[in-house]
DNA sequence: TTTAAAAAGTGATTTATGTCACAGTTTATC
DNA sequence: GATAAACTGTGACATAAATCACTTTTTAAA
């Protein structure tokens, strides 16, 4: 039992990031064909050319990478109000994900020689463009540190922070994950197998540190969580799925 | 001892990507000011604020990250033509890591501010640093991979093909890294112990995948290494330090 | 070239994580 | 609400990797 009481401003520090964009684009929104697709249906798979980008006017989207052994990597989850795709640069390259909808979305494509001549055009629009590059990157670079170098309880604990950042409700003094999440998919997402997810998740329920609600984790101690991962503190925008 | 013949298209596939550029950002240069910084001096500390590009036209330079419990984590290895750095977004964000030169460099150093008036000028420099916004996105994504999913052995191995692409000399049917590397230090590229580095090390020796002259690593057997990480053959702009 | 410092190598042990097998529980569907 | 399918929980065991302690080798400095 940890005898830490839940600090008021972990709870305020988070907020539930889910059809929230650090990023203003709107002059794309001018060239994107919006189509609306269905749930379960794919946007790309690994290996397609890549040569859009694709903003989630309403939906959700998972992007994953299955790795030739057959194991699944669970990239991200984007929804309401995020962009995402891969262009190329040096050459013609391929996805190296694949991307599919987890609800029925109005998902907006912008065709990669679209997005150049707008950017060609628009000033403005471009210093957009790199402030959503320069924050994409981050996102990544941070969830490498986290997946690589704490082990597999640290890649589990940032991974819930990060469920608190995009899909947290404030409960009381705990977290309400408002999404259901299989123990095995806990796992696609950091490398690990099913089995160890299930044991780490044990422990913390031990610890009161999580719980668990209608099928749904809920974070007691969201600080506990952060001394397994030696969380650096960086923004939501960035410490999120 | 292995019994397969070093591969043609293994040797010949990979290429020093030293001093090697995919993209080209020209206009740039007009409005970096050039700064010559002897061996080993800071180009920034972690939580600088990150406001400024830097261009390699000379030198080298490594990017690290201390975590707060000690580890020294190395990002990348930078050298002649090659630009790093972050910028602000959404908000003033601090560097996320240091940067140091590992030579005598000549660098040049663009601002923020400066790189925004010039996107918002030269639609076609617009472009080009979407490109290079892309190929960075990409290198960091196939880090994050190759040090998440195989263990250490197959992030090592990833480490290895890598300084393969970024410092490797063709040697009969082998290649030769011209880098010293150490243990230790290879154990900070994956987040591993000096001694599981060097236990990882011995069994690759053991089966003549790699060895060592003049304290330099040679790779014989880099099929075998790529078996190790499941390879899936990114081109070399992207499969480097 | 001697000497001190740094790095490499290695055994013994502990801890973390994966694998396999199977029982219990929840969820979806008819 | 019965039934199958999917998911969770858990023990036993195997393997991977870290830790500690120490020796040997290499490198850098005097």
């Amino acid at each position: 039992m940890r005898t830490s009481a839940v600090n008021r401003s972990d709870i305020n520090h988070y907020q539930n990031t889910a059809g929230y964009s650090a990023y203003n684009l709107d002059a794309i929104k001018d060239i994107m064909y919006m189509h609306p697709i269905e749930r379960g249906h794919f946007l790309f798979l690994e290996d397609d050319p890549a040569d859009k980008l694709f903003f989630i006017r309403e939906g959700k989207v998972k992007l994953t990478k299955t790795t030739t052994d057959g194991k699944e990597h669970i990239l991200s989850l984007f929804g309401k109000g995020d962009m995402f795709g891969e262009l190329s640069s040096f050459q013609e390259l391929a996805h190296s994900y694949s991307a599919y909808t987890l609800e029925d979305s109005q998902i907006g494509i912008i065709q990669q020689k679209d997005m150049e001549i707008l950017l060609w055009q628009h000033g403005d629009l471009a210093i957009e463009f790199m402030h959503w590059n320069t924050l994409m990157e981050r996102i990544t670079k941070s969830k490498l540190r986290d997946l690589t170098f704490h082990g597999k309880s640290g890649a589990l604990a940032s991974t819930l922070i990060r469920l608190c950042n995009s899909y947290g409700a404030p409960d009381g003094n705990s977290i309400f994950i408002q999404k259901r999440i299989k123990n095995g998919e806990l796992g696609d997402f950091i490398g690990a197998t099913r089995e160890s997810v299930n044991r780490l998740l044990s422990d913390m329920k031990k610890q009161e540190i999580i719980s668990q609600r209608d099928g749904c984790l809920v974070i007691h101690e969201i600080s506990a969580l952060k001394a397994m991962c030696y969380c650096e503190e960086c923004p939501v925008e960035i410490c999120r799925m």
